[in-house]
DNA sequence: AACACAACCAACCGCTTCGAC
DNA sequence: CGTCGAAGCGGTTGGTTGTGT
């Protein structure tokens, strides 16, 4: 960028730069007693010689008494870069699963350790897919990832709603409303009988919850005809005043193809703030093996690969070691995880379990040559994906 | 000790979106 | 419906700090 004019800052006198501790305190103290009101008016309230846009991007980053500074742990991590394939530089959407972090310090983390750690490792941190892959087949995509794709893209739009309904909710901080899914049909509809794997895992004990005291209102059906999957649709949601506005009113999931499916959503106005504020929580703390991201934290003890915090480090990403299954490295469990096996068999034509052949190339890359990159990048979707289904237990349904 | 380079991150700019009028 | 101000958002900059030579 060149020649910063600061439109906003033209006035004559108006401090830039670094804020001072004194600084801070007064804008603090102001904040504390009156609130920030309307930003325009308020540094000459407070004293200060700053415009306002400066001393709302200094409360919002950095003063605001909500905010957690500090490292990020590496479930944030995790959770951050996950979101971000989903969500790509929606930093704003991203944050709001992260609670305490801001956009501002996702984005710095993201654009300074992050991609590159995913660069390192050979996957392009835009698409979040192996930079040398050749997961496609010469004709194209294959069918599978063409669903895959697909899901990504539909939970996408499901996670910005997410992030909607939580900035919504902090807006709201004194009314109380619910939002209530209502299905097509029933849950014995079509779409909803698909198959056990999307039922069981990954929608049904949300929506069941929410969607006690269902009326009639359309819901959804989201349909694979490759694979004669259909999903409960419920996937994305819009809320806010005035868009959603009343009861059973159509949202506008989805979009995309040509593909045969099609998302009604009903929404009920009746989620109260402590139902909203878990919706931060439920998203996060997703499952990008340890072992991906942090190769040089394992080693090998017999016929165990074991988990060494100390080795642990942003920079630990040269020497590759195998990618195993063990209960001391964190992948996608077998047995424990119904939508992610099943997912993972549609999409990928062999033994998920077998993760036990790869290897990595000399500069560092993960290398597709004998399915390491594949595998990678089944785990990274799968836990991806996973995402969705990833709510603590004592977390509400989002859905 | 001095310098060069890299990494980090707070703060900035400008575009977009939203809401009031 | 158009206009305007305020706020939100993402990309970028540049000062500071850390590390290597």
């Amino acid at each position: 960028m060149t020649g910063r004019s600061a439109a906003c800052c033209e006035k004559v006198g108006l401090k830039k730069g670094p804020w001072t501790p004194e600084e801070d305190q007064k804008l603090l103290a102001y904040i504390e007693e009156h609130g920030h009101g309307s930003w325009r008016s308020l540094p000459s309230k407070a004293g200060l010689q700053r415009c306002g846009k400066s001393c709302r991007l200094r409360w919002t980053n950095y003063l605001r008494p909500d905010i957690k500074r500090g490292k990020f742990s590496l479930q944030e991590e995790q959770s951050i870069i996950q979101l971000h394939a989903l969500l790509g530089n929606r930093w704003s959407a991203i944050a709001t699963h992260l609670p305490k972090r801001t956009d501002n310090e996702i984005k710095n983390y993201w654009n300074t350790h992050l991609k590159k750690r995913l660069a390192k490792l050979g996957i392009d941190p835009v698409t979040h897919k192996p930079k040398n892959a050749t997961l496609s087949s010469i004709d194209g995509p294959s069918k599978n990832e063409s669903n895959l794709s697909h899901m990504a893209q539909w939970e996408s739009t499901r996670l910005e709603a997410e992030a909607r309904l939580v900035r919504d909710s902090k807006l709201r901080s004194h009314s109380s409303f619910k939002i209530q899914l209502t299905q097509l049909g029933s849950s014995s509809s079509a779409a909803y009988q698909a198959g056990p794997k999307w039922h069981g895992t990954m929608w049904s004990s949300k929506s069941n919850k929410v969607s006690a005291g269902r009326d009639d209102s359309p819901t959804s059906t989201m349909t694979f005809p490759d694979q004669n999957l259909s999903l409960p649709a419920a996937l994305a949601v819009g809320l806010s005043d005035h868009h959603t506005a009343s009861n059973n009113e159509f949202i506008g999931a989805g979009s995309s193809s040509s593909h045969e499916r099609s998302a009604v959503l009903a929404v009920k106005e009746e989620r109260n703030e402590e139902e909203l504020k878990s919706i931060g929580k439920s998203s996060h703390f997703l499952n990008i093996p340890d072992i991906v991201l942090f190769p040089n934290a394992y080693h090998h003890e017999g016929t165990q690969w074991k988990y060494d915090h100390a080795s642990k480090s942003a920079g630990d990403v040269g020497n590759h070691a195998p990618m195993v299954e063990d209960d001391n490295v964190n992948l996608p469990a077998a047995g424990n995880n119904n939508f992610i096996n099943g997912f993972t068999e549609l999409i990928i034509n062999h033994d998920p379990h077998n993760t036990t052949t790869s290897s990595s190339s000399d500069n560092g890359e993960w290398t597709d040559d004998n399915g390491y990159g594949q595998e990678i990048s089944k785990y990274y979707w799968n836990n991806i994906l996973d995402l969705v289904n990833s709510s603590p237990s004592d977390a509400p349904p989002v859905f």
